[in-house]
DNA sequence: GCAAATTAATGATTTATTCAAG
DNA sequence: CTTGAATAAATCATTAATTTGC
Protein backbone atom coordinates (compact mmCIF):
# COMPACT_ATOMS: atom_id res chain seq x y z
CA UNK A 1 0.00 0.00 0.00
CA UNK A 2 1.88 2.51 -1.63
CA UNK A 3 0.56 5.47 0.55
CA UNK A 4 -3.17 6.98 0.02
CA UNK A 5 -2.89 8.84 -3.01
CA UNK A 6 -4.27 11.42 -0.98
CA UNK A 7 -7.21 13.47 -3.43
CA UNK A 8 -6.40 16.34 -2.41
CA UNK A 9 -4.05 18.93 -1.12
CA UNK A 10 -3.81 19.57 2.44
CA UNK A 11 -1.22 22.68 3.57
CA UNK A 12 1.41 22.37 6.17
CA UNK A 13 0.77 25.33 8.59
CA UNK A 14 3.26 27.03 7.04
CA UNK A 15 2.12 27.67 3.88
CA UNK A 16 -1.05 28.39 5.63
CA UNK A 17 0.41 30.67 7.58
CA UNK A 18 2.50 32.55 4.42
CA UNK A 19 -0.94 32.23 2.41
CA UNK A 20 -2.91 34.15 5.34
CA UNK A 21 -0.64 36.94 5.68
CA UNK A 22 -0.53 37.32 1.75
CA UNK A 23 -3.58 37.53 1.86
CA UNK A 24 -3.97 40.00 5.02
CA UNK A 25 -1.43 41.55 3.33
CA UNK A 26 -3.99 42.45 0.70
CA UNK A 27 -3.05 39.77 -2.15
CA UNK A 28 -6.93 38.34 -3.44
CA UNK A 29 -6.62 37.41 -6.81
CA UNK A 30 -3.05 36.50 -7.71
CA UNK A 31 -2.61 36.48 -11.51
CA UNK A 32 -0.18 34.43 -13.77
CA UNK A 33 3.20 35.05 -12.42
CA UNK A 34 2.67 35.74 -8.82
CA UNK A 35 0.77 31.94 -8.28
CA UNK A 36 3.81 30.32 -9.76
CA UNK A 37 6.02 32.56 -7.51
CA UNK A 38 3.73 31.61 -4.71
CA UNK A 39 3.53 28.68 -5.59
CA UNK A 40 7.48 27.75 -5.70
CA UNK A 41 7.87 29.16 -2.36
CA UNK A 42 5.58 27.19 -0.47
CA UNK A 43 6.70 23.92 -2.61
CA UNK A 44 9.55 24.98 0.07
CA UNK A 45 7.25 23.78 2.51
CA UNK A 46 5.36 20.76 1.13
CA UNK A 47 4.05 19.67 -1.96
CA UNK A 48 1.93 22.63 -3.78
CA UNK A 49 0.67 22.91 -7.06
CA UNK A 50 -0.29 26.51 -8.84
CA UNK A 51 -3.69 25.27 -8.48
CA UNK A 52 -3.71 24.87 -4.76
CA UNK A 53 -2.74 28.26 -4.81
CA UNK A 54 -5.21 29.47 -7.13
CA UNK A 55 -8.28 27.71 -5.17
CA UNK A 56 -6.76 28.51 -1.60
CA UNK A 57 -7.42 32.35 -2.71
CA UNK A 58 -10.41 31.81 -4.73
CA UNK A 59 -11.96 30.37 -1.69
CA UNK A 60 -10.67 32.34 1.37
CA UNK A 61 -11.74 35.33 -0.64
CA UNK A 62 -15.14 34.10 -1.25
CA UNK A 63 -15.65 33.06 2.56
CA UNK A 64 -14.78 36.03 3.76
CA UNK A 65 -17.01 37.86 1.87
CA UNK A 66 -19.29 35.14 3.49
CA UNK A 67 -18.41 36.09 7.08
CA UNK A 68 -19.17 39.83 6.51
CA UNK A 69 -22.16 39.36 5.00
CA UNK A 70 -23.45 37.03 8.00
CA UNK A 71 -21.78 39.85 10.28
CA UNK A 72 -23.49 42.41 8.40
CA UNK A 73 -27.44 41.04 8.08
CA UNK A 74 -26.80 39.77 12.41
CA UNK A 75 -26.04 43.61 12.14
CA UNK A 76 -28.80 44.91 11.07
CA UNK A 77 -31.31 42.37 12.62
CA UNK A 78 -29.83 43.91 15.80
CA UNK A 79 -29.78 47.26 14.63
CA UNK A 80 -33.85 46.74 14.59
CA UNK A 81 -33.60 45.35 18.11
CA UNK A 82 -31.40 47.52 19.64
CA UNK A 83 -33.57 50.86 18.80
CA UNK A 84 -35.64 50.40 21.21
CA UNK A 85 -32.61 51.37 23.71
CA UNK A 86 -31.46 53.85 22.49
CA UNK A 87 -33.62 56.99 22.78
CA UNK A 88 -31.47 59.35 22.34
CA UNK A 89 -31.75 61.42 18.58
CA UNK A 90 -29.67 63.34 19.06
CA UNK A 91 -26.59 61.01 19.44
CA UNK A 92 -27.31 58.56 17.04
CA UNK A 93 -24.61 55.43 16.78
CA UNK A 94 -22.75 55.99 13.66
CA UNK A 95 -24.53 53.54 11.32
CA UNK A 96 -22.00 52.07 9.53
CA UNK A 97 -20.94 55.00 7.45
CA UNK A 98 -19.17 57.91 8.58
CA UNK A 99 -17.23 56.75 11.78
CA UNK A 100 -15.05 59.98 12.00
CA UNK A 101 -13.34 60.84 15.01
CA UNK A 102 -14.63 59.69 18.42
CA UNK A 103 -11.82 58.14 18.22
CA UNK A 104 -9.45 60.59 20.01
CA UNK A 105 -8.16 58.47 22.24
CA UNK A 106 -7.01 59.88 25.31
CA UNK A 107 -3.72 58.67 23.85
CA UNK A 108 -3.42 56.55 27.45
CA UNK A 109 -5.35 54.04 26.15
CA UNK A 110 -3.25 50.34 27.03
CA UNK A 111 0.07 50.34 28.00
CA UNK A 112 1.70 48.11 25.81
CA UNK A 113 3.26 48.44 22.67
CA UNK A 114 0.83 45.70 21.23
CA UNK A 115 -1.61 47.94 22.63
CA UNK A 116 -0.12 50.94 21.11
CA UNK A 117 -0.19 49.52 17.54
CA UNK A 118 -3.99 48.34 18.22
CA UNK A 119 -4.66 51.95 19.08
CA UNK A 120 -2.98 52.89 15.63
CA UNK A 121 -4.78 50.35 13.93
CA UNK A 122 -8.16 51.64 15.37
CA UNK A 123 -7.67 54.94 14.23
CA UNK A 124 -6.67 53.62 11.01
CA UNK A 125 -9.67 51.53 10.50
CA UNK A 126 -11.99 54.63 12.34
CA UNK A 127 -10.18 57.15 9.80
CA UNK A 128 -10.78 54.68 6.58
CA UNK A 129 -13.17 52.37 6.12
CA UNK A 130 -15.15 50.77 7.92
CA UNK A 131 -17.60 52.60 6.76
CA UNK A 132 -19.60 51.84 3.14
CA UNK A 133 -19.33 48.21 3.04
CA UNK A 134 -22.12 47.85 1.31
CA UNK A 135 -21.23 49.62 -1.65
CA UNK A 136 -21.15 46.34 -4.01
CA UNK A 137 -19.57 47.53 -7.12
CA UNK A 138 -17.84 44.43 -9.06
CA UNK A 139 -15.44 45.90 -11.09
CA UNK A 140 -13.32 43.91 -13.01
CA UNK A 141 -10.18 44.55 -14.63
CA UNK A 142 -8.46 42.86 -16.96
CA UNK A 143 -4.79 41.77 -16.04
CA UNK A 144 -4.71 38.66 -14.24
CA UNK A 145 -5.34 36.74 -17.12
CA UNK A 146 -3.40 33.92 -15.52
CA UNK A 147 -4.53 31.03 -16.98
CA UNK A 148 -4.03 32.40 -20.81
CA UNK A 149 -0.45 33.15 -19.52
CA UNK A 150 -0.55 29.80 -18.30
CA UNK A 151 -1.67 28.45 -21.82
CA UNK A 152 0.50 30.66 -23.74
CA UNK A 153 3.01 28.36 -22.48
CA UNK A 154 6.57 29.43 -21.13
CA UNK A 155 7.73 29.74 -24.77
CA UNK A 156 7.73 32.53 -25.96
CA UNK A 157 5.35 34.68 -23.90
CA UNK A 158 6.97 35.01 -20.98
CA UNK A 159 7.83 38.55 -20.29
CA UNK A 160 10.71 40.91 -21.41
CA UNK A 161 11.04 40.48 -17.58
CA UNK A 162 13.97 42.06 -16.86
CA UNK A 163 12.40 45.09 -17.69
CA UNK A 164 11.56 46.86 -14.45
CA UNK A 165 9.16 49.79 -15.04
CA UNK A 166 10.28 52.62 -12.71
CA UNK A 167 8.18 51.73 -9.43
CA UNK A 168 6.64 48.44 -9.40
CA UNK A 169 4.00 47.75 -11.68
CA UNK A 170 1.94 44.70 -10.94
CA UNK A 171 -1.00 44.38 -8.66
CA UNK A 172 -3.52 42.82 -9.84
CA UNK A 173 -5.93 44.87 -7.88
CA UNK A 174 -9.26 43.63 -7.87
CA UNK A 175 -12.79 45.11 -6.57
CA UNK A 176 -14.10 42.16 -5.21
CA UNK A 177 -17.45 43.38 -4.78
CA UNK A 178 -16.78 44.36 -1.27
CA UNK A 179 -14.42 47.10 -1.26
CA UNK A 180 -12.25 44.70 0.44
CA UNK A 181 -9.66 45.16 -1.90
CA UNK A 182 -6.86 47.15 -0.46
CA UNK A 183 -6.41 48.39 -3.98
CA UNK A 184 -7.81 51.40 -4.53
CA UNK A 185 -9.82 51.69 -7.96
CA UNK A 186 -7.16 50.94 -11.03
CA UNK A 187 -8.15 53.81 -12.67
CA UNK A 188 -5.67 56.55 -11.76
CA UNK A 189 -3.18 55.75 -9.74
CA UNK A 190 -1.04 52.83 -10.19
CA UNK A 191 -1.82 52.40 -13.89
CA UNK A 192 0.02 49.38 -14.54
CA UNK A 193 1.45 50.24 -17.66
CA UNK A 194 1.08 46.95 -18.65
CA UNK A 195 4.24 47.36 -20.79
CA UNK B 1 -44.51 43.68 21.35
CA UNK B 2 -41.20 44.40 22.48
CA UNK B 3 -38.97 42.16 21.11
CA UNK B 4 -36.90 39.59 22.30
CA UNK B 5 -34.67 41.04 24.96
CA UNK B 6 -31.95 39.03 23.22
CA UNK B 7 -30.21 37.38 25.82
CA UNK B 8 -26.26 37.85 24.65
CA UNK B 9 -24.62 40.24 22.87
CA UNK B 10 -24.08 39.72 19.24
CA UNK B 11 -21.14 42.18 18.14
CA UNK B 12 -21.31 44.45 15.19
CA UNK B 13 -19.37 44.24 11.90
CA UNK B 14 -17.48 47.08 13.17
CA UNK B 15 -16.59 45.63 16.41
CA UNK B 16 -15.86 42.47 15.67
CA UNK B 17 -13.41 44.20 13.14
CA UNK B 18 -11.82 46.16 15.78
CA UNK B 19 -11.73 43.22 17.72
CA UNK B 20 -9.88 41.19 15.41
CA UNK B 21 -7.33 43.55 14.84
CA UNK B 22 -6.32 44.15 18.35
CA UNK B 23 -6.26 40.50 18.82
CA UNK B 24 -3.50 40.53 15.66
CA UNK B 25 -1.68 43.43 17.15
CA UNK B 26 -0.81 41.16 19.83
CA UNK B 27 -3.94 42.19 22.96
CA UNK B 28 -4.79 38.51 24.38
CA UNK B 29 -5.93 39.08 28.20
CA UNK B 30 -6.39 42.71 28.35
CA UNK B 31 -7.12 44.10 31.90
CA UNK B 32 -9.27 45.42 34.02
CA UNK B 33 -8.81 49.73 32.74
CA UNK B 34 -7.98 48.07 29.01
CA UNK B 35 -11.40 46.12 28.81
CA UNK B 36 -12.91 49.36 29.97
CA UNK B 37 -11.25 51.63 27.11
CA UNK B 38 -12.28 49.12 24.66
CA UNK B 39 -15.73 48.86 25.42
CA UNK B 40 -16.14 52.41 25.89
CA UNK B 41 -14.77 52.70 22.47
CA UNK B 42 -16.59 49.64 20.87
CA UNK B 43 -19.88 50.76 22.47
CA UNK B 44 -20.08 53.55 20.19
CA UNK B 45 -20.87 51.13 17.25
CA UNK B 46 -23.56 49.07 19.46
CA UNK B 47 -24.27 48.23 22.66
CA UNK B 48 -21.47 46.13 24.41
CA UNK B 49 -20.58 45.61 28.11
CA UNK B 50 -17.33 45.52 29.41
CA UNK B 51 -17.51 41.09 30.15
CA UNK B 52 -18.44 41.19 26.62
CA UNK B 53 -14.94 41.95 25.95
CA UNK B 54 -13.77 40.06 28.66
CA UNK B 55 -15.31 36.72 26.75
CA UNK B 56 -14.34 37.93 23.66
CA UNK B 57 -10.61 37.75 23.92
CA UNK B 58 -10.98 34.78 26.31
CA UNK B 59 -12.72 32.63 23.60
CA UNK B 60 -10.68 33.87 20.71
CA UNK B 61 -7.87 32.70 22.52
CA UNK B 62 -8.91 29.74 23.13
CA UNK B 63 -10.34 29.34 19.40
CA UNK B 64 -7.25 30.56 18.22
CA UNK B 65 -4.37 27.87 19.91
CA UNK B 66 -7.63 25.26 19.02
CA UNK B 67 -6.75 26.19 15.44
CA UNK B 68 -3.07 26.03 15.93
CA UNK B 69 -3.29 23.05 17.40
CA UNK B 70 -5.15 21.56 15.02
CA UNK B 71 -2.58 22.74 11.99
CA UNK B 72 -0.30 20.96 14.36
CA UNK B 73 -1.29 17.22 14.22
CA UNK B 74 -2.26 17.74 10.53
CA UNK B 75 1.30 18.65 9.57
CA UNK B 76 2.76 15.88 11.17
CA UNK B 77 0.39 13.41 9.53
CA UNK B 78 1.45 15.24 6.32
CA UNK B 79 4.68 14.45 7.14
CA UNK B 80 4.60 10.71 7.21
CA UNK B 81 2.77 10.86 4.30
CA UNK B 82 4.47 13.32 1.88
CA UNK B 83 8.01 13.32 3.14
CA UNK B 84 8.49 15.56 0.54
CA UNK B 85 10.64 14.59 -2.99
CA UNK B 86 12.95 16.82 -1.95
CA UNK B 87 16.09 15.04 -2.14
CA UNK B 88 18.31 17.98 -1.10
CA UNK B 89 20.03 17.81 2.12
CA UNK B 90 21.17 20.99 1.47
CA UNK B 91 18.52 23.05 1.22
CA UNK B 92 16.29 21.64 4.00
CA UNK B 93 13.22 22.97 4.32
CA UNK B 94 13.29 25.63 7.09
CA UNK B 95 11.03 23.87 9.42
CA UNK B 96 8.59 26.58 11.46
CA UNK B 97 11.51 28.58 12.35
CA UNK B 98 12.20 30.95 9.93
CA UNK B 99 9.07 31.43 9.03
CA UNK B 100 10.05 35.35 8.14
CA UNK B 101 8.70 37.79 10.55
CA UNK B 102 5.89 38.92 8.84
CA UNK B 103 4.18 36.35 10.40
CA UNK B 104 4.25 39.16 13.21
CA UNK B 105 3.54 42.20 11.40
CA UNK B 106 0.69 43.05 13.37
CA UNK B 107 -1.12 45.45 11.82
CA UNK B 108 -0.17 46.89 8.03
CA UNK B 109 -3.63 45.91 6.36
CA UNK B 110 -3.96 48.81 4.36
CA UNK B 111 -5.14 49.71 1.06
CA UNK B 112 -2.59 51.52 -0.94
CA UNK B 113 0.40 49.88 0.61
CA UNK B 114 -1.33 46.58 0.47
CA UNK B 115 0.63 46.55 -2.67
CA UNK B 116 3.43 47.35 -1.88
CA UNK B 117 3.01 45.07 0.90
CA UNK B 118 2.38 41.93 -0.63
CA UNK B 119 5.18 43.02 -3.34
CA UNK B 120 7.23 42.97 -0.28
CA UNK B 121 5.89 39.61 0.85
CA UNK B 122 6.70 37.83 -2.49
CA UNK B 123 9.88 39.35 -2.66
CA UNK B 124 11.43 38.49 0.67
CA UNK B 125 9.68 34.77 -0.38
CA UNK B 126 11.88 35.20 -3.97
CA UNK B 127 15.01 35.97 -1.99
CA UNK B 128 14.92 32.90 0.19
CA UNK B 129 14.78 30.28 -2.66
CA UNK B 130 13.05 29.44 -5.21
CA UNK B 131 15.08 25.90 -5.11
CA UNK B 132 13.12 22.95 -5.64
CA UNK B 133 9.89 22.59 -7.11
CA UNK B 134 9.37 19.08 -6.35
CA UNK B 135 6.34 17.57 -8.28
CA UNK B 136 8.20 16.62 -11.68
CA UNK B 137 5.49 14.22 -12.41
CA UNK B 138 2.35 14.66 -10.54
CA UNK B 139 1.16 10.70 -9.90
CA UNK B 140 -2.44 12.12 -10.89
CA UNK B 141 -3.49 11.54 -14.21
CA UNK B 142 -5.98 14.38 -15.04
CA UNK B 143 -7.53 14.01 -18.40
CA UNK B 144 -9.89 16.87 -18.35
CA UNK B 145 -8.08 19.06 -15.65
CA UNK B 146 -7.04 21.61 -17.68
CA UNK B 147 -5.39 24.17 -14.64
CA UNK B 148 -3.30 21.14 -13.50
CA UNK B 149 -1.62 20.99 -16.68
CA UNK B 150 -1.29 23.76 -17.54
CA UNK B 151 0.15 24.50 -14.23
CA UNK B 152 1.97 21.71 -14.42
CA UNK B 153 3.61 22.28 -17.43
CA UNK B 154 5.86 25.29 -16.50
CA UNK B 155 6.30 24.33 -12.76
CA UNK B 156 8.77 26.25 -11.41
CA UNK B 157 10.22 27.24 -14.87
CA UNK B 158 9.44 30.93 -13.60
CA UNK B 159 11.32 33.02 -16.33
CA UNK B 160 14.99 31.92 -15.94
CA UNK B 161 16.11 35.54 -16.73
CA UNK B 162 14.21 37.15 -14.32
CA UNK B 163 16.49 36.85 -11.60
CA UNK B 164 14.59 37.54 -9.04
CA UNK B 165 16.59 39.82 -6.81
CA UNK B 166 14.57 41.57 -4.49
CA UNK B 167 12.24 43.56 -6.10
CA UNK B 168 11.22 41.66 -8.70
CA UNK B 169 8.15 43.23 -10.51
CA UNK B 170 5.21 40.27 -11.35
CA UNK B 171 4.47 41.05 -15.06
CA UNK B 172 1.17 42.49 -15.49
CA UNK B 173 0.81 39.98 -18.34
CA UNK B 174 -1.60 41.12 -20.32
CA UNK B 175 -2.32 38.48 -23.13
CA UNK B 176 -1.92 40.12 -26.24
CA UNK B 177 -5.08 38.13 -27.43
CA UNK B 178 -3.53 34.68 -28.01
CA UNK B 179 -4.78 31.72 -27.64
CA UNK B 180 -8.30 31.46 -28.68
CA UNK B 181 -8.98 28.20 -28.47
CA UNK B 182 -12.30 26.22 -27.61
CA UNK B 183 -11.28 26.24 -23.82
CA UNK B 184 -14.23 24.73 -22.57
CA UNK B 185 -13.51 21.32 -23.22
CA UNK B 186 -13.19 19.95 -19.63
CA UNK B 187 -16.31 18.47 -18.63
CA UNK B 188 -17.72 17.61 -21.67
CA UNK B 189 -18.54 14.15 -20.07
CA UNK B 190 -21.67 14.89 -17.96
CA UNK B 191 -20.70 12.48 -15.52
CA UNK B 192 -19.74 14.81 -12.57
CA UNK B 193 -18.75 12.57 -10.14
CA UNK B 194 -21.52 10.65 -9.10
CA UNK B 195 -22.26 11.62 -6.35
C1' DG C 1 -9.43 4.67 25.96
C1' DC C 2 -11.25 3.23 21.45
C1' DA C 3 -13.53 3.36 17.11
C1' DA C 4 -17.90 4.02 14.67
C1' DA C 5 -20.96 7.85 13.74
C1' DT C 6 -21.64 12.63 13.27
C1' DT C 7 -20.37 17.28 12.34
C1' DA C 8 -17.46 21.04 10.78
C1' DA C 9 -13.84 22.83 7.58
C1' DT C 10 -12.16 23.43 3.53
C1' DG C 11 -10.16 21.90 -1.03
C1' DA C 12 -11.97 21.38 -5.75
C1' DT C 13 -15.72 21.90 -9.39
C1' DT C 14 -19.39 23.74 -11.56
C1' DT C 15 -22.65 27.41 -12.63
C1' DA C 16 -24.08 32.24 -12.97
C1' DT C 17 -22.89 37.07 -13.37
C1' DT C 18 -20.58 40.87 -14.99
C1' DC C 19 -18.22 43.83 -18.13
C1' DA C 20 -16.95 45.17 -22.45
C1' DA C 21 -15.28 44.21 -27.21
C1' DG C 22 -17.10 43.33 -31.71
C1' DC D 1 -27.15 41.48 -29.21
C1' DT D 2 -23.69 38.12 -28.97
C1' DT D 3 -19.63 36.46 -27.16
C1' DG D 4 -15.32 35.88 -24.47
C1' DA D 5 -12.80 36.61 -20.34
C1' DA D 6 -12.70 36.93 -15.59
C1' DT D 7 -14.45 35.80 -11.33
C1' DA D 8 -17.97 35.38 -7.67
C1' DA D 9 -21.49 32.22 -5.89
C1' DA D 10 -23.04 27.83 -5.16
C1' DT D 11 -22.14 23.29 -4.76
C1' DC D 12 -19.80 18.87 -4.34
C1' DA D 13 -16.59 15.86 -1.92
C1' DT D 14 -13.03 14.60 1.29
C1' DT D 15 -10.52 15.20 5.18
C1' DA D 16 -10.08 16.49 10.12
C1' DA D 17 -12.44 17.13 14.57
C1' DT D 18 -16.01 15.83 17.87
C1' DT D 19 -19.26 13.12 19.85
C1' DT D 20 -21.02 8.90 21.47
C1' DG D 21 -21.64 4.12 23.00
C1' DC D 22 -19.13 0.69 24.61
Amino acid sequence: MPQAPSTRWCPTPEQLMILEEMYRSGIRTPNASQIQQITAHLSYYGKIEGKNVFYWFQNHKARDRQKLRRRLSRHHQLLHQQLHTLDEASAPPPPLSSLPHHLHTPSQLLHQDANQQAMNLLSKLEAEGISEMATTSSSMNYDNDWMTMMMAGNTGIIPPCCKPLKTLDLFPTKSTGLRDECSTSKSSSCSTSTN
